[in-house]
DNA sequence: GACGTCGATGTGCACGTTCACATCGAAGGT
DNA sequence: ACCTTCGATGTGAACGTGCACATCGACGTC
């Protein structure tokens, strides 16, 4: 339909030059914001550009810069509220700065489906990797096939093949523990995610440390699967033998499943046990009684990693991260200690 | 390190042929699966490849073929639970089908914002568009500005210049409605979402349909904007008229908010007032009372929108979709009317 | 006024892949 | 035994862009 562009294929730079009445390169330069080009030719090309429609391909673009202005994310659970608001947060940052972002999600937590996802992200030809499934096996099978591109993980693994953003999970559990240490209570419990997941591991972590500086005995943790089904689960089990006054689980939804348990339980919370999640997600202050949580920041652990990332892609020095340490939010789900042992109750 | 590739640069096909002792074509098309290769043939240029760790460069493909693989996701809050999920399902199903997922997120509801998330889809040269942003401007952008590449909608916006999913939102809020009124309730509130969502319009229609079939009073409906924090909001607005026995809510999280205020008001749910949200998101179960809701299947929506988004790419006879009908959900937040006004209660 | 400098622009090639066409030998029909 | 057909492979060009280098005129310097 466009006298210009003589075949049905998308106008070119050269399409461009020649309505403008300039050299393809003139474009180019246009383009790139070269500085030696006259306003009046720069604008001669821009109408034109605006008249033909124009819009640079990126695939020449990129096979000829071997740049694919692409980064990826390697997530594994995308649907939970953290990882969805990093990668969220990721993709704002990442557009923000030109870049376009690829996920690719874990099927299972296989090493063939971590290698797969990893593969697809290869095939893509990304730049840089933002690594948000924070599996310990994510790290292994990273290890031994070496992506040969800049990454960054969003948990501190302790590692130092890549970057890390320093979101200080183990001073947030210690915290949330000490807490309920401060309320007198002795007896804790902690629902922990699954050991092989970075962030559950360094909750944990934060956890023991509370109770080994308390000198308190250890009640064995229970090991959850982040759901909170399993929480209403794990509620169910820790009810046959009641002997706990609180307990602190890994996340908000195992911690909301928990309760529910309890209530069904004729527990009350906080009367009789007292319950700490991890995150803030933001149900958690509607619910009954309203959760006390840690709060995380996952937006801005998102954009930190992407900052995090291109500047190392840059080449500049890679800005050292003061580390973010969670927050400890204290609403209706903990109370003192009961003065009698809630099994003396049942 | 590889004495096989002289320079710096990626292993290219022409390497490969070297090694494999064929030309750049054949190895060509062992890559694109040509059927005459002779076994032999494929095996030696295999196994060049392994040797080389050779990767096929998407950017030079995707330049002579002019087709990127790469399908786009224009998404407004990927950060709520529905449609994170509808996003993993996405990625899921493009990648097994060989597609790479690029997402781009309405910063604002401003159109300049939708067009901006657009050019960046645009200049990334995607051969489809799934909408999963569902708000009316977005489509208004959409016609606007026309993408020419074929699109898809998660939800029906009855508009014929491009598919949509068939999730039949209206019937969904009829059956939430048509539940209270069941249990004999006869002042329903609704408690709508930002009604330049298409989503939102339709469970408002369906509510009204209901109302309307039964010949109810109408109570004027609440405009909110999904979160919990409006539910509450909300629900303590409501408590200072206390003209309602039952408040159905468009989301599961407004919900949520909204029990959270009748409990700080002394009343009970569902005592006094009965609750029905939608989406069921994985704790409505768990809160306090069980929440009855609508059930949606938000994977099911993404691998369909997929399926439809690639079924037109490749020309094939568009499938006609079948309808999904979400389904009730009754748990404890409903119950029967109460005989007495529970104004004349206060 | 000859010469170097520099701003503004043009020319040709390279990037890695696929496509259209060419080549070559073997199998098969008459 | 000759021609056709077809399987297996090779050759050269093209895709749209950016880079290195060339060109050309204007300006200032000695």
């Amino acid at each position: 339909m466009n006298p210009d562009s003589p075949k049905g294929r998308a106008p070119s730079i050269r399409d461009v030059a020649r309505l403008a009445e300039v050299s393809h390169q003139t474009v180019s330069r246009v383009l790139n914001d070269h500085p030696s080009i006259r306003p009046e030719t720069r604008d001669r090309v821009l109408a034109a550009m605006e008249t033909l429609q124009y819009r640079p391909n990126r695939a020449a673009r990129a096979l000829v810069t071997s740049r694919s202005h692409t980064i990826g994310v390697l997530a594994s659970t995308s649907t939970e509220y953290g990882p969805a608001t990093s990668i969220a947060a990721i993709e704002d940052a990442a557009r923000e700065h030109g870049y376009y972002v690829n996920t690719a999600n874990i099927a299972d937590a296989s090493p063939e489906g971590i290698a797969d996802a990893l593969e697809h992200l290869m095939l893509q030809a990304i730049e840089g990797l933002v690594v948000i499934a924070p599996q310990v096996r994510v790290f292994e099978v990273l290890a031994g096939a070496p992506v040969g591109v800049p990454f960054v993980s969003l948990q501190s693994t302790g590692r130092s093949d890549h970057l890390a953003l320093s979101v200080d999970q183990v001073t947030g559990a210690r915290r949330a523990t000490q807490h309920l240490i401060n309320l007198g209570h002795r007896e804790i419990v902690h629902l922990a995610g699954p050991q092989d997941w970075i962030e559950a591991e360094a909750r944990m972590r934060g956890f023991l440390d509370a109770i080994g500086d308390a000198e308190l005995d250890l009640h064995p943790p229970i090991l959850g699967d982040w759901s909170a089904d399993f929480g209403y689960f794990a509620g169910r089990e820790l009810l046959r033998h009641r002997d706990f006054t609180a307990v602190f689980a890994a996340n908000d939804q195992m911690a909301i499943g928990l309760m529910h348990a309890f209530r069904d339980g004729g527990l009350d919370v906080p009367g009789d046990v007292s319950v700490v999640g991890f995150d803030d997600i933001p149900v958690a202050q509607h619910v009954w009684p309203p959760l006390t949580t840690v709060y995380q920041d996952y937006r801005e652990s998102g954009r930190r990693a992407v900052a995090l990332l291109l500047n190392q892609l840059h080449g500049e020095q890679v800005l050292e991260v003061e580390q973010i340490v969670p927050r400890l939010v204290v609403r209706g789900s903990t109370a003192e200690a009961p003065v009698r042992h809630p099994v003396a109750r049942a």
